[in-house]
DNA sequence: ACACTAGTGCACTCGCGAGTATAGGAGACC
DNA sequence: GGTCTCCTATACTCGCGAGTGCACTAGTGT
């Protein structure tokens, strides 16, 4: 005997989610009330209590469907860190993607509410922590320990050398959106992420190949 | 005809913004209630009234004593930058002073605690920004200027120098700090100011000096 | 000793938002 | 067409925390 949920259910399930997270991005947790969010879903407030037991359950559900849809872009993000051979020539791509990933989509609002929310609800914090930014440096880490065995770059600790590309992608960036709701304007995004890149490769190129290729202006 | 302040009230005062301090600072503005401020303090609700307007106020100049003490570690910091001649001999302390003032003392609590109100008091995070971490990236700007100035680095953009200093040295700490109440273990804060300064420098100083130096260990 | 000013303790109002109850409506499946 | 299930609408309870009122106490200055 297979389950299969009442359309009914899926439909306001479906709203439901896309209002809550609408209206938790934008109140946080505890300035944000049922009723606000059943109205913005179109939607009875009893509804929301048929599907969730309490105002928790349903926030945990609204930002474990956030972190899924981050995890989706992240996947990409990591699939094509994994194809890199040449650092000096597909770097600035990787970083151009990173900074566009990280600071214009919805991630900058969902960072801002887990912090937010960090004490009530710690597990999603982590559950954050560790499918996004974690996965992303993971990923760089691997690809620098094996351009620094093939001496494509010079590569003492690939963990270290995986935060200092990131952050010096999109630190400043990310530091100022966390503090308000500023996002970059898109021009200046892609000159930060491009310096970011050369300073990166200015400490970590091997000196000749660094200085051949010209990235040597800063 | 001089104003002298009743010193009960100065006492109180000084015993109620510490309370609060300690409340806001644990519980975030919303879920702190003024009773626990009271009786973290030892004082009775009615003598908060009888300072601040409502709980708003209070949390304002709770905020802005905060910051005023954070400014005065921020100063000191500054003064240290303006006087650094060579940046090979010198940035790591700088490097270790920042990690140290901006990672273990109450900063981060404030950050968290600021970035979770910035949606109902965004006067509180705009005047952080501006007194602590734009005064201290001002201060590394003005000093990269000089230091390209003087051929001790090779500068292009002094800002977005100081950006990457700031953020190779604090980026990945600070950044996991605000996702939860995790203090980088102190042994490994040298450590990764060190790498972070180490860094810059391959990516800033003249390629002799650098190389001369030994900067080159990664 | 007296008056003035602040602080104390406690009881109170009041609004708001979470969660519930209930009665009725609408589509799906037989 | 009947029934089952889910949705809707409205009205309710209830607890909690902000802010107030008031009667009383204590320290200070003359």
């Amino acid at each position: 005997m297979i389950e299969v949920e009442d359309p009914r259910v899926t439909r306001s399930r479906a709203l439901i989610l896309d209002a809550a997270t609408r209206v938790f991005l934008a109140e946080g947790y505890t300035a944000a009330t049922v009723d606000q969010v059943a109205q913005s879903a179109g939607v009875a407030k009893r509804t929301i209590y048929n599907l969730y037991a309490d105002k928790a359950a349903l926030f945990r559900a609204t930002i474990l469907r956030s972190i899924e849809i981050a995890d989706a872009f992240t996947s990409t993000l990591v699939d094509d860190v994994r194809t890199v051979v040449d650092p000096v020539a597909e770097l600035p791509r990787i970083g151009a993607r990173l900074a566009e990933a990280v600071l214009t989509q919805s991630v900058l609002p969902l960072r801002r509410l887990l912090v937010m929310e960090s004490r009530g609800f710690p597990e999603l914090a982590a559950e954050y922590r560790q499918r996004a930014p974690d996965a992303v440096l993971r990923a760089l880490a691997d690809l620098f320990a094996d351009l620094g065995r093939t001496g494509h770059l010079v590569i003492d600790d690939p963990v270290v050398a995986a935060e200092h590309f990131a952050f010096l992608v999109i630190g400043a960036d990310l530091d100022r959106g966390m503090l308000g709701p500023q996002q970059p304007a898109p021009g200046t995004l892609g000159a930060r992420s491009g310096a970011g890149v050369a300073a990166f490769l200015r400490a970590y190129a091997p000196d000749d190949r660094a200085r051949r290729i010209g990235w040597t202006a800063r």
